[in-house]
DNA sequence: TATGAATGAGCATTCATTCAT
DNA sequence: CATGAATGAATGCTCATTCAT
């Protein structure tokens, strides 16, 4: 079908003798890809997925309409995109956050603190690269959401700190990300929403999620 | 609640003695309101908000297009009532399966479990009806979400339980809300797709709230 | 005029043996068609043809949608009706301003007095009620533009005053009875929107129509 | 005149060096346009503005229904640049057939035979594109109308005699323009309903108009 | 005679995607 | 590799009219 993009999956390009897919994508195109992508980063973020037409961002990209389908299949797989990127940054600044940590408290503190200093660099961006998928397209349910990657990156930190012992032995580390990005998303929302201050928040959101997966003996 | 939407408020000029508009809503009228509100719920869990338009509403009510707007101003507000609706019927239905209970886990596993089973009644129903409204249109932000709704109902909850002493004194009942109402949501969600048991979802759930609530001195 | 509107057409109805028309209009049939007639006028005015629903008549006339339809064949009709209504308002008007009249020009500043005075009384219904046909509905070609009866009116006017002499005898009163209208109307009608004084209005017109139908030795 | 309507300004945050939306409209465009503009024309002067959907013009066209609205925001702007495009038209044609003129009255029948000639060759469109606005749409009162364009330039035209003396000293030209577009409009309208012959119109309507505007000593 | 709930063809408009250049 | 004009199925919604009560 599409040639430049995704379809062939890895494996599947092996016979196709005629238009080698570009091995070394040109300058120009990849300059292309990031303007696209940094305005439907904009865009996704402002309107929603839903108030968001390719045309828009390829205007705002300063592209013409047509290349937009030059790099992306078709719109949904753009919003992945974006919140792929969104998600690998957040994941990036979270790793440079990480200050020498001595309790679980103190880990998850951590950690949120970094997706509120990341939230304030780039309002929005969060609450968009999270919508869910259901929302966005009908019968796409092969897809992975965002959100449960999210949920998975903390499912495999939990089981760190279960290998440790400092969290309740009874924990299901799987259930236990979901659940903690829940509260996350929600606690986070809502704090956004009526304006709580960065610091009561961080404060209110550790110790929940603190308490949840430890018991005291 | 309300549904006689009047786009024009009409004083009407001359004299009109009577007045009254509709004081008793037709038989009729209700009848085809229900009808379209059964068939509303249907295809929202079925097919999403925007997988379904107002004629397949409609269509599926057994009545003319027309009719859907003579109950609903457009689409967003039928969505509405459908959430509402559920919301109501989530409600009653905790409520009849209020417990006696004798502690903190016992209350809110009552709760789970009713909220459980009503989605084990009316698969899907609460994810649907749970949809964040900036996904479904844009600039309604005045509009509640019934998700949020729902977390003020914990948070009364839950303020009635620190009123008696037995959440943490720190507890921010409507913080607590909101996060709980994410705990449910993503882990429902989570154990639903990987098919968990039912009494180990509740187990699972049941134990994180607690914990989150509460601090074992 | 009409009332069990159109379908038997005057000749027509003679042998029906049932339903004899009701002869004697009952009072109560009565009150509504002028409430309905009362309503239109007051959104014919205020909305335009296009702007005004049936049911917005009804409604501001404070009776059923469907007794609408008792009283009128469909819009157009109770359009017709309601201009006709106006027109003869407006002949009753002049005639009562009749004046003695000792020359033309005085006989035109007389009538054309009656139509400002008649405007200011009831803003905007002459502007309404004169509104063309054709844009009312299309292929409704045989029905007669209440501003063409205006015109025969003056019409015979016109040919009154050339009985008299006192016109140009090269003027064909048809012809002239339209162009005046089309003074008065497009006259008119600038004059109001750039608020010019009714007594300079009439002057100026009054000059301009009895120049039109004379020519001075 | 405009037509590449912008719904979105669209700043697009980022460098974008080069600028420049659409210097060159394209010959495809502009062919759209063309092919667009020609059909609309034939549909509103035969069926009416209330009687032309985009649709039918877009077919017509032999275009795409979405292509419509590349080249119109919506139907009424549309409808004005066919009436814009008759009235440069009309100004064009009665320009060249501006025999060289001794007379006020040559004048007048000079320009008078330039419209009627027009309307012989291009049927109706006079009378469509001078419909009046607050007929095609409810609240658009900030529009200039055709007809009050034209009622401008004939002011223009009348205070051009003025200068030269050859109207009456008392004659306001703007107040005359309208009162004069009036009568061309309503008597062109009874003549071609009735059937008058041309070389008559042209005789009664310039007799008419060159009167109202002079006074002999 | 009156009602008002119901109707459904019809409308103006949108937008994800294609394709000729 | 890029463009942007073109597309047309689809959408949410309206409203003149009918008809069971």
């Amino acid at each position: 079908m599409t040639n430049n993009h995704a379809p062939e999956d890895a494996d599947t390009a092996t016979l196709s003798v005629e238009e080698a897919p570009s091995p070394v994508p040109s300058k120009r195109r990849l300059e292309s890809r990031r303007r696209i992508l940094a305005a439907a980063r904009q865009l996704f973020v402002e309107r929603g997925y839903h108030g968001t037409r390719p045309q828009d961002i390829s205007k705002a990209a300063g592209v013409g309409h047509g290349t937009f389908y030059l790099h992306f299949a078709d719109k949904l797989e753009c919003f992945l995109a974006f919140a792929e990127e969104a998600s690998a940054e957040l994941e990036k600044f979270a790793a440079e956050h990480h200050a020498d940590v001595h309790s679980l408290e103190e880990g998850i503190r951590e950690v949120l603190k970094a997706v509120f200093e990341y939230s304030e660099e780039n309002p929005g961006v969060l609450a968009a690269a999270l919508t869910d998928i259901n929302v966005l397209a009908v019968d796409e349910t092969d897809k992975v959401m965002p959100v449960d990657r999210w949920a998975e990156q903390w499912a495999s930190t939990i089981q760190e700190w279960a290998d440790k012992g400092v969290v309740a032995p009874d924990t299901d580390p799987m259930f236990a990300g979901h659940v903690l990005v829940g509260m996350i998303r929600q606690g986070g929302a809502y704090a956004y929403r009526v304006g709580l201050e960065p610091k009561e928040t961080l404060d209110k959101l550790t110790r929940s999620i603190v308490r949840s997966l430890t018991t005291t003996p």
